[in-house]
Formats: structure tokens, C-alpha cells, sequence
DNA sequence: CTAAACTTTGACATCAATGTCAATGTCAAG
DNA sequence: CTTGACATTGACATTGATGTCAAAGTTTAG
């Protein structure tokens, strides 16, 4: 599929896929005229480039969590550097502050919801 | 507390709590002097802020958030119109979202240290 | 009293993420 | 073949969150 599809499919806009792919995020193969070429993989793919972005990783640590999936999926021990591990380290404890502090704000919302007249919106959203 | 002491205290420089208080964030009380003065429960504030931002909302949203926590401490059943409530849904949607691609990923980051030689950090952080 | 350390406000700079536009090339439909 | 929709790259603008600095007042230590 070509570049505006799966923009149409991920609702990420098409500047935003070529920046990713810029900062190696994603990635594409070329059909013969030059235009990017995804394959359905990739629709997940970017999905999850821009959770993580939209979650206050930056484009460069979300590079690393994703280069960590795909090395954990090969069947050799991953092997890093001590230095790279600290870094995940510390990564990992950000992630789990964020994690901590936005369930607290989802259950606060969702309470706060509740607690009005529009309570029917918590369940439409599930739909 | 003055401003410098809740920096220390926090790790948030001085210039972004006061730019969070302009953004309606963060309050304060002034002492004779022009000085901020802070209390005790400002620290945790202050951090949950901090919290909120670095997980991907806008300084606008978070003062949502942070609003509906308020509004959930009073007694009286809270009021908002449809408008806010349907903002505040679709807010949750994306909490939601971000919630579920941070914990995807601390699990990936988490089990790669843990196939490295770097386990240890892991069991480190925890102290 | 003086010097160092803090605080205030305000201006200006930076950086990452994103929008927008222009010039050009490709493709599909009429 | 021509027109309109989509693709490419590259440049420039914007926005939000930050850093940094300057000028001026305050407080604290010596």
C-alpha cells in the first residue's frame, strides 16, 4: 500500500510517516517509481511508532524500545552495552512513573464522568 | 517553602513551575516580599504535573485533568456540560491508549534487561 | 556593611514535533 | 493526451516545552 493509505488507515498524517521513517522509526521499501511501499505489518507498525511518541517518548527512545523488540525476537541472547542498558533502565522507570500517573488521571476522569450526567459516555467509548 | 527549595525537592527547574502556574497549573502564595510560598502539598502536585506533562498531555489538558480531580473533592455532584464531558471521553480514549502502548513496552524493555547480562538492573531500580 | 545566593519579571533562543507550501514526477480516468 | 489525485523532496513556519540570560529587588552569611 502506498504512503496515503496507510495514512488514511493509522490516521497519522503522510509528513509525519516520512518524518518517522526519517528518523528511522519506520521503515519502507521503494516500488520502482520511488513511491513508499507498506505492507500490511506496517500498519501496526506506525500505530505503535506514534503511541509511543504520544505517550512523551521521544523519537529517539522510541527508536530504541522498538530496536529492542526486534532484537528480542530473534533467538540470539541480545547482547548491549552496560552504558545502553542503564539507559533502558532509566527508561524503564520513566515508563512506569508515566504508567503510574496516568492511571491514576484515568480513574479520575472516568470517576469524574461517572459522577455527572454523562456517565453514558464511559460506556459508548467502549464500543 | 520558596520556589527554589520545591525545585531541589521536585527536580523541576524553577523556570517550568513558574510557567506552570502561568499556565494555571500550579498555584501559589505570595509573601511579603513578592515570593512565592509554597506548602507541603504542593511537592506531590507539582510532581503530578510534572507526571502528566512528560506522559504526552498538553499543559491545557493536564489542567483538565487536574480540574476534575479538584471538582471530585467537593461534595456537591459535579457539573459540566456536554461539550467538556465529550473532551474529557475522548481524553480518557487516549489515556487509554497511551496506558496500553507504555505497558507493552515496559514489558519489552523490562524482558530485554532481563535476557542480557544486565538483569540486575532491574532488581536495582526497584530500591 | 558587603558579597553571595535567591527571587522576580521579561525577553530571547532552542529543540522536537508538526503544519504548510512549492516544484516536480507518476498514475489513473476520461 | 490531458487533467486531477497522489507521490517525492526540500524549505520554511509554527507551536509547546524548555533553556538561558539580564536587570533589579531581597535575604542571608560572614
Amino acid at each position: 500500500m502506498k504512503i496515503g493509505e496507510l495514512s488514511a488507515r493509522t490516521g497519522i498524517p503522510t509528513r509525519m510517516l516520512r518524518y518517522y521513517e526519517q528518523q528511522g522509526l519506520l521503515s519502507s521499501d521503494r516500488a520502482d517509481n520511488g513511491y513508499r511501499s507498506y505492507d500490511e505489518a506496517d500498519v501496526e507498525r506506525a500505530s505503535r511508532v506514534r503511541g509511543l511518541i504520544q505517550s512523551g517518548l521521544t523519537t529517539r527512545l522510541a527508536k530504541a524500545v522498538l530496536d529492542v523488540e526486534r532484537q528480542c525476537e530473534l533467538a540470539a541472547p541480545p547482547i548491549c552495552s552496560r552504558a545502553l542498558a542503564q539507559e533502558l533502565a532509566a527508561e524503564l522507570a520513566a515508563i512506569d512513573e508515566r504508567l503510574a500517573c496516568l492511571s491514576r488521571s484515568r480513574e479520575s476522569v472516568a470517576r469524574y464522568l461517572e459522577l455527572t450526567e454523562h456517565g453514558d459516555l464511559l460506556r459508548e467509548a467502549r464500543v
